[in-house]
DNA sequence: ACTGCCAATGTAAACGTTTCAAATGTTCAT
DNA sequence: ATGAACATTTGAAACGTTTACATTGGCAGT
């Protein structure tokens, strides 16, 4: 009795055929009730499990979905996933994960991985969403796909994100409407992360927008936390900021870290704004203001969307979420320009 | 040119039989250059992608591993999950995600999906390790399996943790170093996490060692993070404690975020300790002082653990880490009892 | 020229399902 | 009795692999 049976003993001891017992596992309303007994009781006193890898071999469909994010470390992501997770387990789906840790290059593998396992369809976050390999990889081969967090600006694929350029645009004049004038942008590198250059966009187009001059920006890798020489020339000498901007809320969390390492306090003498909303924002003082986009839900959403692909009642379509400034602290009005730090 | 093409196609287009192709993907080396040029041409030519369902179906090995955690939202068990998926990829193992949301009854049901898909074995973060069906059934069908957190009496099963008990235990003696008498401990549902009650345990101990009269307990549900009625009572009046010792750290930011909502200061007025290490810890204001485990390292650990266990050439066993105290900010010397709050 | 060997390849039988078409009853009106 | 209509059940052919075993042909040794 250690584990596998099949089929066909379920169906010998029940004294039926395979075919009944397929039927009894897949559709037990056609079958009387009195052989659905007789076939349930054999299951069990085989302790037969079915094996999926038969079933999918057989059907179409795998009833499984691929997941690519570039990291779980970011709770960005953790809580998309537990959201994508939570919806594929009411709807029965395998949730197969693999993360590129915000490698281009590990994208296209991963996304391989996951199609040679003939996943029915793919909820992705990637680095670049508009000139990407992958994506032509998943158009060629026609599979259903969903993007979240990406914002990309080719029609022809679904997505679920928040507005982020906006979202830059928004945080940043909330500070401008607090005195502030003199602002740099903090975000992860280009390359690695669209998102991250829509927020500098943003933030940029609000800064021009204010008459403000030139955005500066201080670009860091993902996962960095230590922020105190990145920061350093943005923090002191005559040049020194008033608010940083984050394009994103580790980041965020991780500038107030480095600007109370250099001595100055959040929001007195810098204001800082972070952008996606992790829950730990929240809870941490100064509480951080940030643009908030609904993570969990998102990764709901992301999976029904891709729910509509796959039985193909829905079109490919990008969905833009709203998202909110939170009431933060980390936000302050401007420190007076006439004492400079040093 | 869309997407599934056989190997009985590939094997028509080189003019090979299926089996030179079979040979070509698993053991080139044994089949002529020449051969294998042709072969990887045609497969190129046909966008051959192979279908690992049907291998898998063929083969005793699926070569994936099944994960279940409580759930993404908290760090710790994501960062665990990051190791874990790092450690499968670089083994070229496929990762089946789910997780119970801290419901036993959810545990099994997602166990036995993963059954279904015949993974090759499990990595766990159990409610309670030491009477649970989920690991009954596992033993019963004999198939390897790793607990991870999870730190069990028996001795037949695998596990990676830290010894939750002393890791309490110290913290809570680095609190009563610096002159705390009056302490309770935040933790979580005992019945959602055995390492919840561990916990405690080492925390009643330390008091107990210290002559420090019982343990006081405020235990909340899991995912909770609004502490400020839970810990009202704790906080004021009378029998205000000076230190929180928490069972997370993710308990441990909530409450320090209640105890400033309460207008306590931390450490000033009451120290509060953690237990984990999550990365955002280190970051916040104060410092996190936590029983620090390698959560990353661990997942690794762990995938590394059941590979040898699948392969068979390990045994089940405990493996206790190291934790670490963190040198935090979060917990200074006991405010001098002879001005009580209320 | 025969034998024996070896390298290269092919044949065919699984693996555990699903599902179509066909077979076997059963019931009932004629 | 006969056969139509229907409810149950079954046989058998896939699905795309892997792999034990058989086949082929070339070549060296005699």
């Amino acid at each position: 009795m250690t584990s596998k049976s099949t089929m066909r003993e379920v169906a010998g001891k029940a004294g039926v055929s395979i075919a009944t017992v397929s039927r009894v596992i897949n559709s037990p309303d056609e079958v009387p009730t009195e052989t659905v007994e007789r076939v349930r009781a054999a299951m069990r006193y085989l302790n037969y499990r079915p094996n999926i890898n038969g079933r999918r071999l057989k059907m179409a469909q795998t009833r499984s979905v691929g997941v690519l994010v570039p990291t779980m470390a970011n709770p960005v992501f953790a809580t998309s996933v537990q959201g994508i997770e939570q919806a594929a387990h009411e709807d029965g789906l395998t949730v197969l994960l693999t993360s590129s840790n915000y490698d281009p290059q590990r994208e296209l593998g991963a996304v391989s991985t996951l199609l040679n396992n003939r996943v029915d369809g793919l909820i992705l976050t990637l680095a670049n969403a508009d000139d990407n390999p992958v994506i032509d990889l998943l158009k060629a081969e026609n599979i259903p796909f969903v993007l979240l967090f990406n914002q990309p600006a080719r029609t022809d694929v679904a997505s679920i994100s928040v507005d982020n350029a906006r979202s830059a645009y928004d945080m940043t004049q909330a500070m401008i409407a607090q005195g502030h004038t003199s602002l740099a942008m903090v975000a992860g590198r280009f390359e690695s992360s669209d998102r991250s250059k829509q927020r500098f966009d943003g933030f940029g187009q609000a800064l021009s927008d204010a008459g403000l001059g030139a955005a500066r920006l201080c670009q860091v890798g993902f996962g960095e936390t230590e922020l105190f020489t990145p920061l350093k020339s943005f923090l002191t000498g005559p040049d020194a900021v008033t608010g940083l901007v984050c394009s994103t809320d580790m980041l965020a969390i991780a500038a107030i870290s480095a600007c109370r390492d250099h001595g100055l306090s959040v929001p007195g003498d810098v204001s800082v704004g972070g952008i996606d909303g992790i829950a730990v924002g929240g809870l941490i003082s100064p509480k951080l203001c940030s643009a908030i986009q609904p993570t969990q839900e998102m990764g709901q959403q992301a999976l029904a969307f891709l729910r509509g692909l796959i039985r193909g009642q829905a079109n490919p379509q990008s969905l833009i979420l709203p998202h909110q400034l939170s009431t933060g602290e980390s936000i302050g009005p401007a420190r007076h320009s006439s004492s400079p730090r040093l």
